[in-house]
DNA sequence: ATCGCTTGTGAGAGCGCTCTCACAGATCCG
DNA sequence: CGGATCTGTGAGAGCGCTCTCACAAGCGAT
């Protein structure tokens, strides 16, 4: 009753509401979720390490921008992050077992079946990245990688670049493969061929687009524009560039993707594809909302455009 | 019974976990709130606006390390940034309606008697950094500010330096006034007369930092060595020195205050004090678990020790 | 064989809320 | 003025667990 039913005299309820007031009475949140079903919160899980969740501004971009959305809505956000088997099982249990209204998962690797089972135990799901399975009954919020990859790709040819080189993601993630795709299909477009030994895989982080960009240059010394599938890996490409005595922007131009914040900060500042990470986060946030609501005439896959930001580096 | 009774036979159990794994049943974990009182949820608060937790990282780091702690418990944590008061008072009703068990909570502003009332709803709540009121009936961990600010001062002024500033933190906070309280008594311990001209109003932030250098050195051109009470903030020092025309770590000399993973990148390298912030977060944490399981021979204060870290600042 | 003891099992109350349903009182119509 | 309709209120069931308590079964000691 003291929810504000619409059938209860005016007199009463405030009656009932000082009486609460006085002796300061608090309802039990849990009591309402045992009849309800509902928790007024849902989680934001992330399938990374600790290490890379807090390295990475893409995360925290989306933590962020979850967690006021959240707010917005009155809710709370459940924060897990899981590597190990057995905190899965312990966050499927929790996660089942009702103190969640709807997961937001983050950076799902390979063929991984969270979300199915999630959905499964009836806790609505909702990804950031395609799937690589499942796509057809599952919802996401992506970005458009391959535009980005192709937009990216494709400024370095047209700028007269020659030997156009990629330093990827993780291929087992579907933001790896769509952007390596991007740059596939511009390369084509192009009428150029396709060189295997310009593509040097990475993992998203800086050691790793180092290291990619180190073994690159040494089968390719050629190369002379990098489109790297990350911001943090271009980091790395940069000061392998740098290691190897090439001028950044000049003997060899680089491009991003992320547009993290970092990137305007860098000299020379790094010209990327920027992701609208807080429209990301906001978009899965809503879905997920609409979802727990029971609307059903959602989308289940919603993709939001990149957009070129060309700064010092290309 | 499925939680492991000791008084229950081996096939009996047996026998009923098959049967539960055949129909997948998953326990309805608020009904066993109710009953039990415990969520399995401890909440991680932070009285900011999102962009200086997402800025600092400081918060980042406590986040981190608490949600790691948290997880080695096995529970959940449910992560909270509040700034309107509607907020507060969401979160109030949620955390005394027995959604979480017990809460972090970080950046408490002047005489904010948010953890009273926590505390009074029978929610135990564990602070980071000493509170301004309620020291004897509140439990908080804290670095130890004023040893900083007495270490970094001390190094300045035993290194030669004539005209040692100090840019503060915001001195509603208590780390900002401890630290400062450490400048001073550097100064005085040095028999040096205490300057109020050398004392500039900052509040942790990198803006803030430069704009109390800029204002310091406008009324005493004459310094040549400043403390910055964190590292943000004395990285708008260093700014602000370079844009009149000063050498850092030459001309003046700078200290800054956290040691966060960006101190050390800068060129130059920034000397700093270090706070112990993955181990404020665990024992933070691990306190607030032990005063959830009811032990009362807890200690309400919990002071850490920091470290002067020499690079090329000073 | 009977008595007490331990050990294991089953029934039932109760956690604090929401929601339905029945009823009392007020309001309206013929 | 009586009956039908509407509004507001109170009682009571039920959500799914945990925990206590009574009892059945098994066992050694008398």
């Amino acid at each position: 009753m003291l929810r504000g039913d619409a059938k209860v005299s005016d007199h009463a309820r405030d009656a009932v509401h000082a009486a609460a007031q006085a002796i300061s009475y608090v309802p039990n949140l849990a009591a309402r979720t045992l009849v309800t079903g509902r928790s007024d919160s849902i989680a934001f899980l992330v399938e990374e390490t600790e290490e890379r969740m807090f390295a990475d501004p893409f995360f925290l971009g989306m933590l962020r921008s979850a967690q006021e959305a959240v707010a917005v809505a009155g809710l709370q956000l459940v924060f897990t992050v899981v590597n190990r088997a057995e905190d899965r099982q312990r966050f499927l249990a929790y996660a089942a077992g009702g103190h969640v209204d709807g997961v937001l998962l983050l950076s799902l690797h390979g063929r991984d079946r969270l979300p199915q089972r999630l959905e499964a135990l009836g806790v609505p799901t909702v990804l950031s990245g395609r799937p690589l399975s499942g796509r057809r009954r599952l919802w996401y919020v992506d970005a458009d990688n391959v535009a980005g990859g192709r937009l990216a790709t494709n400024h370095l040819l047209e700028s007269g670049r020659r030997h156009v080189a990629t330093v990827t993601g993780p291929l087992d993630m579907c933001a790896g493969q769509d952007r390596l795709a991007g740059y596939r299909s511009a390369v084509e477009a192009a009428g150029r061929d396709l060189d295997e030994s310009l593509v040097s895989i990475g993992d998203f982080t800086q050691a790793g687009g180092h290291a990619a960009t180190l073994a690159l240059l040494e089968r390719r010394p050629d190369v002379d524009a990098i489109f790297a599938a990350s911001d943090l890996a271009a980091f790395g490409v940069v000061r392998a560039l740098r290691e190897t005595g090439r001028r950044v922007g000049d003997d060899v131009t680089v491009i991003g993707f992320d547009d993290i914040p970092e990137a305007a900060e860098q000299s020379p500042a790094l010209t990327t594809v920027r992701q609208p990470i807080p429209a990301l986060g906001t978009t899965m946030t809503r879905l997920l909302l609409d979802r727990i609501e029971g609307r059903d005439d959602l989308p289940r896959r919603t993709v939001l455009p990149v957009q070129l930001v060309l700064r010092q580096t290309a």
